[in-house]
DNA sequence: ATGGCAATGTTTCATTGA
């Protein structure tokens, strides 16, 4: 089984790329964020098109989140939201996919290390850590994939030196992200080797990407009965190239079936 | 081989992203 999550940073606008590269991946489990469309004007008719059931909590302008599933896989059990926090913002959706309880999670940027958007990204990761408590007691089987908005340590950092301490590395970030490992999961990125500086997201200015000047913020985590299961776990830097991309890679995770 | 901000709506600038 292959699932994959991807920030489109506007699904209208990346209507065309994400059904090529449905096309061309055949992802049994997509998440998306970003998706930056009200749930009655979300696109479902050419998701189902290409294949695919889609579960939306969507948004004018910000945010907004979306599963799709392969059409014939059982989805039960769609969940938007996090327990206990009341939320305007579109953050999060979860799915029992095929068994697999999946969770798609935009995390707050944070714009500024201090303000207020920065404390809001702070509390809402904590809303979260007991929300992913509470699922894993539920869920034996889970998936935790999204943008972070948290680069882990200095290896998901072009330049560490130059980002220390700034938001996405601040050590209040990354003990957040750590908490969620903490809960019982594992950055799947990690179980494999993997190339020196791959990143997940790169600036549109100042040829960020050319130059590889990335981080890598968007994560796929998995629960410990899933660690033996996955196969691998890579990042499709392809997707970041040609006229009108994301800001940010896909990342793809493939699970032998048990 | 990649490309020099992009997307949105408040629309010809301001706001946000990361």
């Amino acid at each position: 089984m292959k699932l994959a999550s991807w920030n489109v940073n506007s699904l209208n606008m990346r209507l065309a790329r994400l059904i090529d590269w449905l096309a061309s991946n055949d992802p049994d489990i997509l998440c998306l964020q970003e998706t930056k469309i009200e749930d009655a004007k979300f696109p479902v008719a050419p998701i189902e098109a290409a294949g695919y059931q889609v579960f939306h909590a969507g948004q004018r302008t910000y945010n907004g989140v979306a599963i799709l599933a392969r059409r014939g896989l059982d989805v039960v059990d769609i969940v938007p939201g996090v327990d206990d926090f009341v939320d305007e913002q579109k953050r999060l959706i979860a799915a029992t996919v095929a068994g697999i309880r999946v969770i798609c999670a935009y995390v707050p940027n944070g714009q500024v290390v201090d303000s207020e958007k920065y404390r809001y990204k702070l509390t809402w990761c904590e809303a979260v850590g007991a929300h992913l408590k509470n699922a894993l007691a539920r869920h034996p089987l889970l998936i935790v994939a999204g943008d972070f908005n948290v680069a882990p340590d200095d290896r998901d950092v072009h330049d560490p030196a130059l980002w220390a301490g700034q938001i996405m590395c601040s050590d209040a970030e990354r003990a957040a992200f750590r908490s969620f490992l903490a809960a019982g999961l594992v950055d799947s990125f990690r179980l494999f080797d993997q190339a020196p500086k791959t990143f997940s997201w790169w600036d549109y200015r100042q040829l960020a990407f050319p130059k590889n000047c990335g981080l890598r913020i968007d994560h796929i985590l998995l629960s410990t009965p899933l660690i033996d299961r996955c196969l691998s776990c890579r990042i499709d830097r392809n997707a970041r190239k040609g006229q009108k991309p994301s800001d940010h890679a896909p990342i793809l995770v493939e699970l032998r079936d048990d």
